[in-house]
RNA sequence: UCCCGCGUAGCUCAGUCGGUAGAGCAGCUGACUGUUAAUCAGCGGGCCGCUGGUUCGAGUCCAGCCGCGGGAGCCA
């Protein structure tokens, strides 16, 4: 049997690359089956792309393993391409021969009917059958090529950062750890565990970051980018939150915050524009189901320029404006939800990105400004989703590096000698920041959850699949 | 981790004042139709999350537990 001479749905229905009275076969799965005496459709999706397409078949009777193919059966359909003579699609197949080829019985999980996301989440083995799982998984497939484009025409270098690491002091949260000691039989001296015995012969992690790593390649390569996995155990439920996810981390040498935020929004807009030219079908579909308003969301934000404000002025605008906060606004408390939504979604209506953060409430690597009360940190805020970039222009001074380290109590510079010597010899200014993809996919998709953007999502009690 | 809500048929849900379990979809049987998640008629389908309590009687009220969802924190 040759599967290789299959034509892609795809090239039939999206690019109408065949032409009317072709010959063709299609392998995929039967979405439903109309059947009468002298006529059945049957709607075949093959996931390269939203669209099924439909087979007519003229003389059912000579059908009778049509009766076996139920919603979610894998078929083969010969016949010959033809326009259709009925509406709502251009082109159907005029069926010469159905082959059932896996049957799916009347047990098979998704009908022909809206199933609900938290459901299709216990059966993610299964969902990206569905129109919107399959949409979802295409449009992570399309933006991921996106941003290799994007910084690969840019000269940046598309570089691996480990994903287990042996310092905690990464500084972005709880890590998960990584050992290969007899948890029933744990070695130990002086009652303390023994991390000499473990395979590394030290304590070891999953990655919360790439970034420390990440400067220290682009020092040397000019412009990088990590994109890869990143693991957090927090025990964060969110709609917004995984335990693993992937992220993007450009790292630019010779560069300062302006040249960040630039990055941040030139890069955020190429994938909008990505997404909208590039990925029209799947695109219609999160239009139509998903959030009506999307399109000219995301076509408004690539024609404007996002908002920039400094951490301060954010805190004016809010104590402005007259709204009650749950939590009250003040200039050194770091920005609530709500706050953030405030600005996005009522004051701006459009991305945000606020710089100039106090220093207390940031990370220790972060550049600190001349009078020592805030750092060049950026969060790139967007409406809906929240924070979707954060990051900073680096510190490259050693002395100020150190005196900042010790103002956060940070009084063990050890474990940083690596990130001590790159500004020990030949530091220069650069920065970067992280973007959550599974983020980016939230918010040009309109999917609510991040559970519904990563394919097998691992969240606090569920690591399933 | 905290706050709130929910858990009933394969799925989506309803279930009044505490009185012996209901609809739509899917499936099955049949009819009909160039149909579009087709339509029409009929049929089968239940550990009401678990444990305990109150009561003559609990899907319904109470407590605990488990699970899920939404919000918050942490953050991308």
């Amino acid at each position: 049997m040759d599967y290789k001479v299959r034509t892609r749905v795809k090239q039939i229905v999206v690019d109408e690359a065949v032409p009317v009275g072709t010959d063709v076969t299609v392998l995929g799965l039967a979405r439903t089956v109309r059947r009468s005496k002298e006529v059945a459709f049957i709607m075949v999706n093959d996931g390269s792309c939203m669209q099924d397409v439909q087979g007519v078949i003229d003389n059912p009777d000579n059908y009778p393993e049509l009766e076996k193919i139920l919603t979610g059966a894998a078929v083969r359909m010969k016949g010959t391409l033809v326009e259709s003579q009925g509406k709502g699609q251009k082109f159907e197949i005029a069926v010469q021969s159905l082959d059932l080829i896996g049957e799916a019985d009347a047990t098979y999980p998704l009908q022909k009917k809206r199933h609900s996301f938290e459901f299709l989440r216990e059966i993610a083995h299964l969902r990206p059958r569905t129109n919107t799982f399959g949409a979802v998984n295409r449009m992570r497939s399309r933006l991921a090529y996106a941003i290799h484009k994007y910084y690969q025409e840019r000269g940046f270098f598309y570089i691996h950062t480990p994903i287990i690491t042996a310092s905690d002091c990464e500084g972005a949260g709880e890590l998960f750890r990584v050992t290969t000691l007899d948890l029933d039989n744990i070695p130990r001296v002086d009652g303390k565990i023994n991390w000499d015995e473990d395979f590394f012969a030290s304590e070891a992690f999953l990655t919360v970051s790439g970034q420390l790593e990440g400067e220290l390649l682009a020092t040397a390569l000019g412009d990088i980018y990590t994109f890869g996995p990143t693991f957090r155990a927090e025990n964060s439920n969110t709609a917004r939150h995984a335990s693993e996810f992937w992220m993007i981390e450009p790292e630019m040498a010779w560069a300062e915050l302006d040249d960040d935020m630039d990055l941040a929004e030139d890069f955020l807009k190429y994938l909008f524009r990505y997404a909208l030219e590039e990925c029209g079908d799947d695109m219609a579909f999160f239009g139509k189901w998903i959030d009506k308003e999307l399109i000219g969301t995301l076509e408004s934000v690539v024609a404007s320029d996002f908002e920039r404000i400094t951490y301060t002025k954010a805190i004016e605008l809010l104590e402005k404006s007259g709204q009650k906060f749950e939590y009250p606004v003040q200039w050194g408390v770091d920005l609530q939800t709500e706050h953030e939504r405030y600005l996005t979604e009522k004051t701006f209506k459009k991305p945000v990105i606020v710089y100039d953060y106090p220093l207390d409430i940031k990370a220790f690597y972060m550049r600190v400004n001349d009078d020592w009360k805030t750092v060049r940190a950026m969060d790139v805020l967007v409406p809906r989703v929240g924070e979707i970039i954060g990051g900073s222009q680096r510190e490259e001074r050693l002395d100020v590096l150190q005196e900042h380290m010790k103002r956060k109590g940070i009084t063990d510079y050890e474990p940083y000698s690596w990130y001590f010597d790159i500004r020990r010899w030949g530091s220069m200014p650069h920065a970067g920041f992280g973007l959550g993809f599974d983020r980016v996919v939230m918010y040009i998709t309109g999917m609510a959850n991040i559970r519904d953007v990563l394919p097998f999502p691992r969240v606090p009690r569920w690591a399933k699949f």
